[in-house]
DNA sequence: GAGCACTGC
């Protein structure tokens, strides 16, 4: 390939008029009757971009009362010129007034830091008892903001200002603000149904639409409607989706706050491309040689079209760059599954005269943000998960994304001064695609919702007050799927057993099992099981060349799960973890050697050793059938009934996901009679011997496959339909 | 012969 490229693909630039980054909030600021406001505020900061390390603030800790106090006046000074401090009194007025407030600004407008402030001094003035509770969507973007707003309150952590998520926790008794996590509210729904400790709550970025804010959403529209008409609810959201929001809670007001961001300019291509990865190669070169130094940004939709453009790129920079005087292109891949190794150097400044090529997915698009990044390069394209109810099947699609998602990406080019967003497609494109991505929850299972709101005693699911229906099916399946594992009766009330399942932090397949496992006595050894399985991306992915060496180490070391398949490896995995490694000196560096030879995150698995330390606690107070001594035995060998015993928990949570073996040695599933291959990844992947396999998800990419894979017998099916419930039994035989 | 992104009392 040369650097020589106006040719054949069309890689020819129109340049569009100068247009910011962010959508222009025209359509939300006529006044009408029912919109009672419109305001346009306008920052000059940006909240999230001037927030302090975590890391260092923890050091920080011991500062004393004054130093304190001293920090938070120097703070006031900036926080007071920002123009949203002239416009407090407004904002409060409305957010006093009115039930429910819907708040607009991008992401760093100052609004997720302030507003909770100014809540927070008025309850004060008003001696006003109770509290605020402010969600994020993303653990990290509670700590970061929790952190600095207690900076500026002048106030340690968890004083008057705090955080909760999973795992960490620093609110205390004394906590008047409190950012969380939304999974985090959710469980504190289900134990304190009115939400009583609160005055306010803000649901911020609510514009990302994740199953849980929606969730949040309709729990809250019950709670005004009914037991609590005195609970102020503000909704804080990007420019879109305002009106959505506005009317869901009776034409709340609609407030704007506009944030400053860098001009971006906007450039298409003049005909379609059909080689996404040649043509964002191809733009990366053009940038490289037209464009003054700054980093590039390139969405991809996923690993696999990065691992290419990474490989090409190598290939090809230093030549470029020896027959043109131009920079060195040093090319990064950024993706969920890659090793944290390599993530952070995605974060690192580049030195000399080169630069940075970041090919990255929708990772970037929100939750990391890189700085350096001048220009951004944009595929168009995504990988979303869509769940299909009547098949237990999650397909893996690359689909276009929407409007509002190429605005943000075109945004990352314009965080730190002007940049330009180059769009791989037609202008005439551009405007054919929807407005807004399909909200998660209307492509999701449903499962795990629906327990939660028969948990919390709602009978007519299909007519509740959801922000977004995900259907009739979508309802009547989960509704099924629960009766199946015995979360609810025939009647469709929960159950006990349901109820134990919607306390445990766990999808209800994996509580089920738990609770079979604590009926028959092997529970620890399961939740070690569960806790591997609830931590994404432990078994990181190995690159091509050390692929066959890293699988050979592994089944090496996992005898048990050469021939059980891969629920017995990460039992093995584990013991040789949790048990073996670590007791000496240098604990930590064998724990990571032994992980980096393996290609497992040693990150990941410390978060499975904090998910099971969570679960046994949970079990303990469940169950109360923990056996504390005999830790020991709780290693697994090789011995067939153990084993048998531990997979037969899990059949009775995935009885719906096995599969029998054809005599042609492909596999078919029992539910549907579709056919499914074991996915490459498994243990059991060359393993053409099992009669059945059991698996915890069915994923459709190129084809039907299944992961986490185990063999079963097949008088198994029978031994649990058995026990089971009548549907199952049902199914099964009409299966035979 | 293959892996979008988040998250939980």
């Amino acid at each position: 390939m040369a650097a020589d490229n106006n040719n054949s693909t069309g890689l020819k630039y129109i340049i569009k008029k100068k247009q910011k980054a962010k959508r222009n909030v025209h359509p939300f600021q006529r006044d009408t009757k029912t919109k009672k406001v419109s305001k346009v505020i306008r920052f000059d900061d940006s909240d999230k971009d001037h927030l302090v390390s975590v890391e260092r603030l923890k050091g920080e800790n011991s500062l004393t009362y004054k130093s304190l106090k001293n920090r938070a006046s120097d703070l006031l000074k900036v926080r007071k010129a920002l123009p949203v401090y002239h416009h407090k009194r407004e904002i409060m007025s409305y957010i006093e007034s009115n039930p429910v407030t819907v708040l607009i600004g991008e992401t760093g407008s100052g609004k997720s830091t302030q507003i909770p402030q100014f809540i927070l001094e008025q309850l004060y003035d008003k001696k006003k008892h109770g509290s605020i509770a402010v969600t994020q969507p993303r653990r990290v973007a509670a700590i970061n903001l929790a952190t600095r707003v207690s900076q500026e309150h002048g106030c340690k952590l968890g004083d008057q200002v705090g955080y909760s998520v999973r795992f960490d926790n620093t609110t205390t008794a004394k906590t008047r603000l409190k950012y969380l996590t939304d999974g985090m509210l959710l469980r504190e729904l289900m134990m304190n149904r009115d939400l009583k400790e609160y005055n306010v709550v803000i649901i911020d970025e609510a514009h990302e639409r994740t199953v849980l804010t929606d969730l949040i959403l309709g729990f809250l529209k019950s709670l005004i409607k009914g037991s609590r008409p005195d609970l102020r609810i503000i909704v804080m959201s990007a420019t879109l989706q305002a009106e959505k929001f506005s009317e869901f809670f009776n034409n709340a007001p609609i407030l704007f706050v506009e944030g400053r961001k860098f001009d971006v300019t906007q450039y298409y291509l003049k005909a379609p491309t059909d080689d996404i990865v040649d043509a964002v190669i191809r733009c990366c070169i053009q940038i490289n040689q037209g464009e003054q130094l700054g980093d590039i940004l390139c969405f991809l939709p996923g690993q696999e079209e990065i691992d290419k453009a990474v490989t090409i790129m190598e290939k090809i920079a230093k030549y470029v760059s020896d027959e043109t005087p131009v920079p060195l292109i040093v090319p990064y891949p950024l993706y969920a599954a890659l090793p944290p190794m390599q993530q952070v150097l995605v974060f690192a400044p580049i030195k000399g005269f080169k630069r940075k090529v970041i090919f990255s997915t929708n990772i970037a698009e929100t939750s990391v943000t890189i700085s350096g990044v001048k220009f951004v390069v944009d595929s168009g394209l995504r990988k979303v998960k869509v769940w299909r109810h009547q098949l237990g099947l999650a397909t893996l699609l690359t689909v276009p994304i929407s409007q509002a998602s190429a605005m943000q990406r075109s945004g990352r080019a314009g965080r730190e001064s002007e940049g330009k967003s180059f769009r791989l497609y037609c202008e005439s494109d551009y405007l054919k695609l929807p407005e807004q991505s399909e909200p998660e929850i209307a492509r999701s299972d449903v499962t795990s919702p629906v327990l939660m709101l028969k948990r919390y005693g709602i009978n007519d699911l299909v007519n509740w007050s959801w922000f977004e229906n995900p259907g009739k099916e979508a309802i009547v399946m989960g509704l099924q799927e629960l009766y199946e594992l015995g979360a609810l009766d025939t009647r469709g009330k929960i159950t006990k057993r349901g109820e134990q399942m919607a306390l445990l932090p766990l999808q209800p397949h994996l509580s089920s099992v738990l609770i079979k496992a604590s009926e028959i006595g092997c529970l620890s050894q399961v939740i070690d099981i569960v806790s591997c399985l609830s931590v994404d991306n432990l078994l990181l992915n190995p690159s091509p060349e050390e692929r066959d060496e890293v699988n050979e180490r592994r089944l090496s070391l996992c005898n048990a799960g050469k021939r059980y398949g891969d629920l017995i490896m990460l039992k093995e995995l584990f013991d040789i973890y949790f048990y073996e490694l670590g007791k000496g000196q240098d604990s930590n560096s064998e724990r990571n050697d032994w992980c980096k030879g393996l290609c497992i995150s040693s990150r990941g698995f410390k978060n499975v050793i904090r998910v099971r330390d969570q679960l046994r606690v949970y079990c303990k107070r469940l169950f109360s059938s923990i056996d504390e001594e005999n830790e020991e035995v709780r290693k697994i060998g090789e011995d067939r009934d153990e084993i048998s015993k531990i997979l037969k928990c899990f059949l009775t949570g995935f009885i719906n996901n096995t599969a029998i073996g054809m005599p042609d040695r492909s596999y078919r599933t029992v539910s549907t009679g579709e056919p499914i291959s074991v996915h490459p990844s498994s243990m059991l992947f060359l393993n053409k011997s099992c009669p059945g396999i059991m698996y915890t998800e069915y994923v459709f990419t190129t084809k039907g496959y299944a992961r986490n894979v185990s063999r079963i017998e097949l008088s198994w099916l029978q031994e649990i339909v058995t026990s089971g419930t009548a549907v199952a039994k049902q199914k099964i035989a009409s299966s035979k």
